[in-house]
DNA sequence: GTCAATTGAGAGAACGTTTACTCAGGAAAG
DNA sequence: CTTTCCTGAGTAAACGTTCTCTCAATTGAC
């Protein structure tokens, strides 16, 4: 092992002192253009390194960001994941991953661990409505989750809107409107919810036995066609058009139609959210909601930055970031 | 915001000294159970969290691990880091993890970085075969890289011995074997090309003209086909057996033989590598070899943490973890 | 030549911990 | 009643930085 050198070695190198170091380190300060080359030299030969914990210690400040994500498994998230990764690296920040598997115990036990480890910010992926974050006291940003909070920084993808555009496309080629999603108390869901039913009331269609809530909430989505099977069965309409919660419950509602020879997209036509790798990958391709993870991981790092440069402004913003509407192969043409 | 409570206070509080609170803490040296109660439940109301920075810079230990993958959204590395992430969460570590983009510069700008945050440990995922971590003095474990230097912790898929069985399986099933890979220096595709022409060598079969590499490296799979579909029709004989470098491959592969019209299984037989969840979605399924990307991190982490205890330990480490063949619908029964 | 202003740089406190020393007081042993 | 030993707890240094005070030396103005 390499002997970890200080800023103090530097400072003896140099034959100065170690205020000095700082100084010409952080371009703060008066110093000699001579003392600055001396300074930077005996840097490279030592490869010195400052240590961040020292810094952090002092400056109260750990330059890391905590991220909360429910799944990186899951592409959506990942997606957003890896795009706020890159943003807060540019911004000098490092960025603390944890998986929270949608538990709220993990959520508030991570809380606590990127509290300690003094993180600057922390962004909060997730849908758990859950609300142990309240007694932390580090600026916080939401994406895609709305808590009941004062003042608070929420990034969020239009779900209502979304849900309501797929809806209504799907009725206006021509389709039975139908839901399927799944048993979850997250926002983010109930929202989309909202948007099918919304778009039904405008149409003056019925609402009535129009919603199937798929009880198996793990990611094994083959094999657990069961439900939609029956669901889809017991629908009397020639033209049924499906718009899934997800795009997990998307390919499973695929599959199922398919096993049950039904004509895509004639017949039975899909419409998915979020737009994730599985809607394009699937065969026939499936037609959905996209997302805008970019922006939504860019937005959350921009305001987060903000938030941290200003502290003490209370900053209560929600951004809503629009979707769009992809057609792929499970609909019909407009 | 709430001021920031010290051990200082805690101690004021209780009217005792520094030292005895962070002893009740540790449970390290002596003191009372009365005043063992009154710290704790000091700590308790005022929600007193130890400051990990003044403690690592205290110990020298930071607490934290980082983890380098070449692309978090990438199906394989995002289940290796969130097992990874599991374990290491286990151990009592946060891990900061960081997307390299298969850049030897990012990854070497995250390593200063990572050591400036003075992590105790590196995984690093990846296949690149550059070398800089070299004058990092942190203990590394390589997942799927081999570097070239003296002791060395890695725990890496037998990628030879997966693509010899992928290969055999073909030939045995009654098909002519090719290969397709992509245009890349890593040491885990070289295995996987070795295993391809040992298997052909052992069945004595002619190796001219087996191979097809595709120049687009990028993940955008769809559309990419030209390069394939040329390949797959200069071929003559009348059952083709492709092995690929990888799930994304084998999908490519698998859109290009369904445009031709050929008959899979029957006539046009498919295995890919790494059992991502591709495979599982794409119509048919894919057979490919499967990576145990649990084994893969939980050794991993396994053999980080023995180096950790103990770090003057050489510890020159090669583990290999074996594949297996998973059969799916783009494979004949054997 | 005097005084003021500027420049370069050192001393030392502080950030929040841990831990090696130290020591007072009481119990046990003789 | 000494002496020894243990228990509980305080003191202060150290970890690697930053940054506020200093202050000496140089420069410049008059």
């Amino acid at each position: 092992m390499k002997e970890q050198v200080s800023i103090k070695q530097i400072a003896e190198i140099c034959g100065v002192s170690v205020a000095t170091v700082s100084r010409v380190i952080n371009d703060n300060g008066r110093f000699s253009e001579e003392t600055r080359q001396k300074v930077l030299s005996a840097i490279k030969q030592t490869g010195y390194k400052p240590n961040k914990l020292a810094i952090g210690l002092r400056k109260n400040k750990s330059n890391i960001i905590g991220i909360l994500v429910p799944d990186i498994t899951n592409g959506f998230y990942s997606a957003v994941v890896k795009k706020c990764e890159q943003a807060l690296s540019k911004n000098g920040y490092s960025s603390i991953v944890c998986n929270t598997d949608r538990s709220a115990e993990k959520e508030a036990n991570y809380l606590q661990t990127l509290s300690e480890h003094m993180v600057d910010g922390i962004i909060i992926i997730s849908t758990n409505p859950s609300d142990h974050y309240l007694n932390v006291n580090i600026p916080i940003v939401f994406i895609d989750r709305n808590p009941d909070i004062e003042s608070k920084i929420v990034i969020t993808s239009d779900h209502y809107y979304g849900a309501l555009e797929a809806t209504n496309y799907l009725i206006k080629t021509g389709f039975s409107p139908y839901i399927i999603t799944t048993k979850t108390k997250a926002i983010t869901t109930k929202e989309r919810v909202r948007g099918f039913y919304d778009a039904i009331k405008q149409h003056k269609i019925d609402s009535t036995d129009r919603m199937l809530t798929l009880h198996s909430t793990s990611n094994e989505f083959l094999d657990k066609n069961t439900e939609a099977l029956t669901f889809i069965k017991n629908i009397s309409d020639k033209k049924i058009g499906i718009f899934t919660i997800n795009d997990n419950v998307a390919y499973i509602t695929l599959q199922t139609a398919l096993k049950l020879g039904k004509k895509i997209p004639d017949d039975f036509s899909i419409i998915g959210f979020d737009d994730a790798p599985i809607s394009k990958i699937a065969t026939p391709q499936i037609s959905s909601i996209h997302q805008n993870t970019d922006e939504l991981a860019e937005k959350a790092t921009q305001l987060l930055m903000e938030k941290l440069a200003d502290p003490d402004n209370p900053m209560n913003v929600t951004k809503t970031i629009p979707t769009n509407l992809i057609l792929r192969n499970t609909t019909l043409p407009s």
